[in-house]
DNA sequence: GTCCAATCATCCGC
DNA sequence: CGCGGATGATTGGA
C-alpha cells in the first residue's frame, strides 16, 4: 500500500473501541526534542516572492566569434592568437562533440537536449538483461572464491583504509558526529559504485550488479564501518535537517532509520516495570502531490494490514511500529521525518528528505482498501527548524513557471547554449549582474598539447559498452566504463578517457558524460560575502558530472603575467598541488601537462564556483581525442551527495611555485577546519 | 531461527 | 517508444 499519503479522515471514529492503549503515566517526553544541538542548515532558503515579470535585463554579450575576439583582444594582452577563435575547426577540435555533432547545439541549446540528455540503454542483450535471480543461483552454487571476489575485497581494505574506518571503536559505531557520519556515507558511496561497476564489466557476483546498494551496505556492516547504531529519539548526531540520501541501507547506516524497509522505527525503552516502544522516526514514501495539507504537516498510515505474499489485505493492529507512534503521540515525543521523493532522472529511483523533527498531534482510524482498517497519524513539524521539504516544494514551483521570486537578474545566463538555463539571482544585495564575459560551454585550445599519438577510437555505434574488451575506450579505462547511465563517476581515477570525435559511438555514450551538457539546473546566485557563487536547483548524486571548466587554454608563461590582476580569479590552474582525494584506485598520477584555463572573457557556470577547505565538489582531468591529437578537460563532480540549494566549491589548490606573485586570499568558507586563506 | 516491511532493479504489457 | 504496474530476491532488527 502507499505509504504516508492520505487525505484527511473522513469523520472521527471512536479511537477507544480500537485502540487498545492503556492508560499512561506520564504525557511528558521521555527525550527532550534536542532542538537546539544541530548545526544549522548550510542550505540557502529561498528567496520569497519575486517581482512579476522578472524584468530581465541583458548585461552580457553574446556576439559571434570575431567579435568575441575582438573584445578579447581590446581587454588582455593577446595570450592567445586571435585566430584560435576563429574557425569552426579549432573551436570544436578539442573534442566538444565535434562539428556534426555540435550542429544542433551551437546556438540553439535545449533543441539538442535529446542528443545528450538521454543515457543510453544497451542493445547487447548480454550484458544489460541478464535473467532475474541469476545471482542468487550463483550464490548457492559451488563456492569458487574469484578472482573478481578477491580484488572486490582488496578494493574495499583500500576504502576502509584510506578513510580511517578499519576499526572503528565501539563507542564509534554507537555514538557518531558529523564527520564520521560523512565518512562512513561516502566510503558507503565510493564502494557501492565501484562494486558495481566491477560487477558490470566482469561477471556479475552475487548482489553485484542486481543490488550493489545492498551489497555494499552489508559487507560495510559487517566490517563494522557504521555509527549511530544506538537508537535514539530526536537529532542524529552528524545529520543535518535538509540532507539527502538515495539508499534505504545509508539512513541505516549512519543510524538515521534502521529498517531496511519498514517505514516506522521504534525503540524499546524501560520504564519501571515495563517495555514501552516508542518511534524514532519514520519513512513517508508517498508523492509530491498526496502529502499532508502543507509541507509541515504530513498524515502517515501505519503499518501491516498486506499480506506479503498474496496481497490479501486485513485491519492493522496496533502492535510493533503502531504502538510505538501512538505511544508517541501520547508522549508528545518527537519523532524524525524523512520524505521520500521520486528522483527524477532516475524515474524509479526515489530521494529521502531528512525533513526534521514532528510531533503526532493526533491519530484515528480511517477504513482502506475493501473496508479494512487503517492507522493514520497526523505529523506537524516542530517548529524553528531549517526548511527542507518545503524548500523543494518551492523549486518546484519555480521551475513549473508558477510562483514568484525575488531578486532574478537573468533567466538564463547561457542564452540557450546550455541543455539546461542557468538563472542569475541576487537577493543580498544591489550587484546588478556579473562583471561582461561571454558564455561559452567549450574550452578552446589554442593548439593541442604533443601527447603520444592515440589509439584509434571506437567502433561502438551503439555507444560503449561496460565488458566489451575490445572497445578500446573501455581498455583505455582499465577495462571499465568510468561512468554509470546517470552520469556518475564510478572510480576515482587519474585521468577518465572520454570517447572523441574520432568514435563512432553516439553523443549519448555514457563514455561522454562531459561532453553531454548540464544535467542538473544550476543558478548563479550573490553570496552574502563571497561575491557570485554556484548552486544547483537539483539534489546531486555522490559523484555526479556536475560541468566541464570551460574557457581558454592559455599557457604557464601567460598565466604569469595575468597573476595579480582582476583576471587571476578567473584562471583554473590545473598544475597547483590540489588535495588528495580520499581514494583513487591508481594511486596518483601528474595531470599529463601543464593545463591552465582562463575564464575572464570567455567560461561557463564553473567560473563561478568558489573556493572551500571543505569543498563539496572536486575535479578531475578528462581526456578527448579526435584520431590524431589529445585534449585534456577537466571535469568537476560531486563528492558527497548534495541537496538542493547548498553552493557548489572545490578546493583551488595550492600553487606548486611562484606562490610569492600570488595574492593570498582570506577564505570565507566558514568550515571547520578552514585553513583561513587560498590563492 | 522466524517474521516483518516495502526496497529497488528489472521485467512486462499497454 | 515511454510509462506505470508487477515481480522477486533481499535485508536488519524485533
Amino acid at each position: 500500500m502507499e505509504r504516508g499519503a492520505n487525505s484527511n479522515p473522513t469523520g472521527p471514529i471512536d479511537k477507544s473501541r480500537v485502540l487498545d492503549v492503556k492508560p499512561l503515566r506520564s504525557l511528558k517526553p521521555i527525550f527532550s526534542p534536542q532542538m537546539g544541538s544541530s548545526a544549522p542548515f548550510s542550505g540557502v532558503p529561498p528567496a520569497g516572492p519575486f517581482a512579476p515579470g522578472g524584468a530581465p535585463f541583458h548585461p552580457f554579450a553574446f556576439g559571434n566569434d570575431s567579435q568575441r575576439a575582438s573584445n578579447f583582444a581590446n581587454t588582455i594582452p593577446s595570450p592567445v592568437p586571435l585566430n584560435s577563435f576563429r574557425t569552426p575547426d579549432t573551436q570544436y577540435a578539442n573534442g566538444d562533440a565535434g562539428p556534426s555533432k555540435a550542429r544542433g547545439r551551437a546556438r540553439k541549446g535545449r533543441a539538442a537536449q535529446d542528443d545528450y540528455g538521454n543515457s543510453d540503454q544497451g542493445e547487447d542483450p548480454s550484458s544489460g538483461r541478464r535473467p532475474r535471480g541469476s545471482s542468487q543461483k550463483r550464490a548457492k552454487g559451488p563456492a569458487n572464491l574469484s578472482s573478481i571476489q578477491v580484488s572486490i575485497d582488496d578494493t574495499l581494505d583500500q576504502f576502509l583504509r584510506a578513510f580511517k574506518l578499519t576499526a572503528l571503536e565501539t563507542h564509534q559505531q554507537a555514538d557518531g558526529n558529523k564527520e564520521l557520519v560523512k565518512r562512513v556515507l561516502l566510503t558507503y558511496n565510493l564502494f557501492r559504485r565501484r562494486l558495481f561497476q566491477i560487477c558490470e564489466a566482469k561477471e556479475d557476483i552475487p548482489g553485484g550488479t542486481n543490488r550493489p546498494d545492498l551489497k555494499a551496505a552489508t559487507t560495510l556492516m559487517t566490517k563494522g564501518a557504521r555509527t549511530n547504531s544506538t537508537k535514539r529519539v530526536g537529532t542524529v548526531p552528524g545529520v543535518e535537517v535538509g540532507d539527502i540520501f538515495f539508499f534505504r541501507m545509508e539512513m541505516c547506516m549512519v543510524g538515521m532509520h534502521a529498517p531496511t524497509m519498514a517505514g516506522i522505527d521504534y525503540m524499546t525503552v524501560k520504564l519501571s516495570a515495563d517495555d514501552e516502544p516508542v518511534a524514532v522516526s519514520i519513512v513517508s514514501s508517498g508523492g509530491y502531490e498526496d502529502d499532508g495539507e502543507d509541507g509541515d504537516v504530513l498524515i502517515y498510515s501505519g503499518q501491516g494490514g498486506v499480506q506479503r505474499k498474496d496481497g490479501q489485505i486485513f485491519d492493522q493492529k496496533l502492535e510493533r511500529g503502531n504502538l510505538a507512534l501512538e505511544k508517541s503521540l501520547h508522549r508528545a515525543n518527537v519523532v524524525r521525518v524523512v520524505r521520500g521523493v521520486k528522483d527524477v532522472p532516475n524515474g524509479t529511483g526515489k530521494i529521502y528528505i531528512y525533513d526534521g523533527l514532528y510531533k503526532i498531534h493526533e491519530s484515528w482510524v480511517d477504513k482502506g482498501k475493501g473496508g479494512y482498517n487503517v492507522f493514520k497519524y497526523k505529523f506537524v513539524r516542530v517548529p524553528g527548524q531549517p526548511q527542507a521539504y518545503t524548500l523543494w516544494k518551492s523549486i518546484d514551483q519555480w521551475k513549473a513557471g508558477s510562483g514568484t521570486r525575488i531578486g532574478v537578474i537573468l533567466p538564463d545566463l547561457t542564452s540557450g547554449i546550455e541543455t539546461l538555463p542557468v538563472s542569475v539571482v541576487n537577493d543580498v544585495d544591489d550587484e546588478k549582474g556579473p562583471a561582461y564575459f561571454t558564455y561559452s560551454s567549450t574550452l578552446r585550445y589554442d593548439k593541442p598539447f604533443d601527447l603520444p599519438v592515440p589509439s584509434s577510437g571506437c567502433a561502438c555505434h551503439g555507444g560503449c559498452q561496460a565488458g566489451d574488451a575490445n572497445c578500446p575506450c573501455v581498455q583505455r579505462n582499465g577495462g571499465f566504463l568510468p561512468y554509470n547511465s546517470l552520469g556518475v563517476v564510478l572510480n576515482y581515477k587519474s585521468l577518465i578517457h572520454e570517447c572523441g570525435s574520432s568514435c563512432l559511438c553516439p553523443p549519448n555514450c555514457r563514455n561522454r558524460v562531459s561532453q553531454a551538457g548540464l544535467k542538473v539546473r544550476l543558478e548563479v546566485f550573490r553570496t552574502k560575502d563571497k561575491g557570485w557563487g554556484l548552486r544547483s536547483w537539483d539534489p546531486i548524486r555522490s559523484g555526479m558530472f556536475i560541468c566541464q571548466y570551460a574557457g581558454d587554454v592559455i599557457d604557464a608563461s601567460s598565466m604569469m603575467e595575468l597573476l595579480g590582476s582582476e583576471h587571476e580569479e578567473y584562471i583554473f590552474d590545473a598544475t597547483r598541488a590540489y588535495p588528495p582525494l580520499d581514494y583513487t584506485s591508481d594511486g596518483f598520477a601528474e595531470v599529463p601537462f601543464p593545463l591552465v584555463i582562463s575564464a575572464k572573457n570567455s567560461g561557463n557556470v564553473a567560473r563561478f564556483m568558489n573556493h572551500s577547505c571543505s569543498p563539496n565538489v572536486f575535479w578531475q582531468p578528462v581526456l578527448r581525442d579526435n584520431g590524431e591529437k589529445t585534449y585534456l578537460h577537466v571535469g568537476f563532480y560531486s563528492i558527497g551527495h548534495i541537496p538542493p540549494m547548498q553552493e557548489l566549491t572545490f578546493d583551488y589548490g595550492i600553487p606548486k611555485s611562484d606562490k610569492a606573485t600570488l595574492r593570498r586570499k582570506r577564505c570565507l568558507c566558514a568550515s571547520l577546519n578552514c585553513k583561513g586563506y587560498f590563492y
